[in-house]
DNA sequence: TATACTATTCTTAGGGG
DNA sequence: CCCCCTAAGAATAGTAT
C-alpha cells in the first residue's frame, strides 16, 4: 500500500521496472495529450522499450483524427433545492460510469495507435519522421483539429 | 488558492494558456526524463508551440534524431535465421491487438448501456447523447479498421 | 515576466485477485 | 498477463509578490 519514495536510477528488479514502465508510459502519453489539448500545441513523442520489437509512437495519424472526438461533460441541471435525492445519487453514478469510459476509451485508442502502427507497418509504407516536411504536415493536422475543437467549444 | 479541477479543453484565456504550457511542458519533460532513467529505454519528444519559431525538441536535438532514425530503421531489425517470417509475426500481433480491442469494445458497450439507462432514470431532459453517438463513431471507426487490416492480410 | 506558495488534484508504487 | 484498489508522493492552477 502507499509507496515508497522514488529514486531515480535504473530500476533493478525487471518485473517491478517492467510494470513502472506501463505505468507510466500510460501516464506521460496522456500528460502530452493534455499539453496538446490544454495549449493548443502540436507534439509527438516516441518511446522504445526493449519488451516490444515496435516503439510506440504518439500520436498516430489515426490518433490524430480521434482527437476531436474527446469526451464532453454533460451540463450540470439545477432544477429545486432538495438535491440529495435520487437524481443526485443517480448523477454521482453517472459521473463515476463517464469517469470508466474515459479510461476505456484512452485505452481503446492507445490499441488503436498500436493497431494503426502494425497497419502501416504491414503496409510496408513508413513514415519518414527524419522528415521535416512530415513533421510540419503533423503540426498542420493538429492545429486544423484545434481550430475544430475551439469552434465546437465557440459554437 | 489551491486549484480547480481541471477542464480538458483549449484553455480559453491567453495567459493562462500559456502560463500552463511553461509548467506542463517542463513537467512533462522532467518525466520523460525519468522514464528513460528509470526503465532504461530510449525516447523523444518534440513540441511545437505558436510562441516559439523552433519547436522543443527532448533529448538533445541529435539524441532525438538518432531515436528518429531508430524508429525509421525499427521495422527490419527482427532478423535472424530462425525467426518467422516478419509478414506473420505482424499478423500475429495485429490479430492479438484486434483480440484485446474487441474485448474492450465488448466492454465498453456495456458501460454505455449502463451509463445510457443511469441517464434515462435520471430524467435527463438534457441528456448528453452526443458522448454516446461518438462512442459509436470511435467503435466504427475501429471496426472500419480492423477490416481493413483483415484484408490486407488475407489479400 | 519570473519566482514562490500551497491547497487541491493527479499519478503511481505496491499489492491482491 | 490483465484489472482494480489505496494511500503516499508528485504535479500544478490560481494567486501573491
Amino acid at each position: 500500500m502507499g509507496r515508497k519514495a522514488t529514486v531515480y536510477e535504473l530500476i533493478s528488479n525487471e518485473y517491478a521496472r517492467k510494470a513502472t514502465l506501463k505505468k507510466r508510459k500510460a501516464g506521460l502519453l496522456k500528460k502530452l495529450s493534455e499539453l496538446t489539448t490544454l495549449c493548443g500545441v502540436a507534439a509527438c513523442a516516441i518511446i522504445f522499450s526493449s519488451y516490444d520489437a515496435q516503439p510506440d509512437v504518439w500520436p498516430s495519424k489515426a490518433e490524430a483524427c480521434q482527437v476531436l472526438k474527446k469526451f464532453k461533460s454533460s451540463p450540470a441541471q439545477q432544477r429545486g433545492k432538495n438535491m440529495m435525492d435520487q437524481t443526485v445519487l443517480l448523477k454521482r453514478s453517472i459521473l463515476q460510469l463517464n469517469g470508466r469510459l474515459e479510461k476505456r476509451q484512452r485505452k481503446n485508442r492507445e490499441l488503436e495507435k498500436e493497431l494503426a502502427l502494425a497497419e502501416t507497418m504491414a503496409g510496408g509504407n513508413n513514415c519518414d519522421w527524419n522528415n521535416l516536411e512530415q513533421l510540419k504536415e503533423l503540426d498542420y493536422q493538429l492545429q486544423e483539429n484545434i481550430k475544430l475543437i475551439t469552434n465546437k467549444i465557440k459554437g
